[in-house]
DNA sequence: TCAATAAATGCACTTCCATTGCATTGCCCT
DNA sequence: AGGGCAATGCAATGGAAGTGCATTTATTGA
């Protein structure tokens, strides 16, 4: 296991004492993480510093972003291993409306469409809105 | 072709002067539509009333919500025939990032997906990003 | 080592859109 | 006509993203 430091290093991020708290806590999160998910997790951060720090993240392809349709952006950690980099791992996610929480499937990969002529697609997002394993009681 | 005021009483909505004029600009639209277009569409409307009018639309299944990401609701008139009613129609939706339009693709319908165990899915939101046939010259 | 420079942080403020409270108006039915 | 409910209009609120700018912290290079 690469230490936090180097391994933001390696994605050309400074590795201050705020990115490091940063990101040890996206890195513990089994799902994905508001802003204010983070804000509350260290009382003393300001939000600007933590909003500035995941759009760092973005940028560098260190967390993607996840809009779930909830009206609150989400992050996590990429994928060891997807190539960022080169074009987007258009994995789907899934956000349970009974908890809330929204969770990476990256197993499961966006499929392809067949899209009329003219339409060139770049990106992709899909979401599945339901109950998740957590709540189903499985 | 059915007048639209008893279209909207068949739906169990009330034909006001506001109403049909919402309708009917939603009916002329070829892609989803703000509530900002709409405001802007008849100057005398009020704001308040133009989103209640689309949350009545909505709940009684005339128009659906999209949200493609862009941060502004849109929204679009439900096909003819879809059964909306009894299941969302799961039809894909294209934003395009150059003119900002979104439109409804209602042949592509959103493929079915195998979640893990626990999981249920009970909606569906897939977006398209890119550039529209419009813009891409075609 | 120390000054110059650049990057990161903190606070206040702004913007944008969705949403609500409440008084008023309009419609429908008896 | 009048009672009652639905729809409307205006004002205010809320939540989240984003920006400006001064301050602090880190890096560089003389
Ligand atoms: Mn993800
Ligand atoms: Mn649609
Ligand atoms: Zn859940
Ligand atoms: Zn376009």
């Amino acid at each position: 296991m690469i230490p936090s430091d180097e391994f933001l290093e390696s994605k050309g991020i400074r590795p201050t004492a705020m990115r490091l708290l940063v990101f040890q806590h996206l890195t513990k999160s089994k799902v994905a993480t508001t802003l204010s998910d983070i804000e509350n997790a260290f009382a003393k951060a300001d939000r600007t510093t933590l909003f500035r720090t995941l759009k760092t993240f973005e940028q560098k392809r260190v967390v993607h972003q996840i809009d779930d349709g909830s009206g609150i952006m989400k992050y996590a950690l990429c994928e060891e291993g997807c190539n960022c980099e080169l074009e987007r791992d258009l994995h789907l996610h899934f956000h349970c409306t009974n908890c809330g929480k929204t969770i990476c499937l990256t197993e499961q990969k966006i499929p392809h469409i067949n899209l009329p002529e003219g339409f060139v697609a770049e990106d992709a997002n899909l979401v599945l809105k339901g109950i998740c394993d957590k709540c189903s009681g499985q």
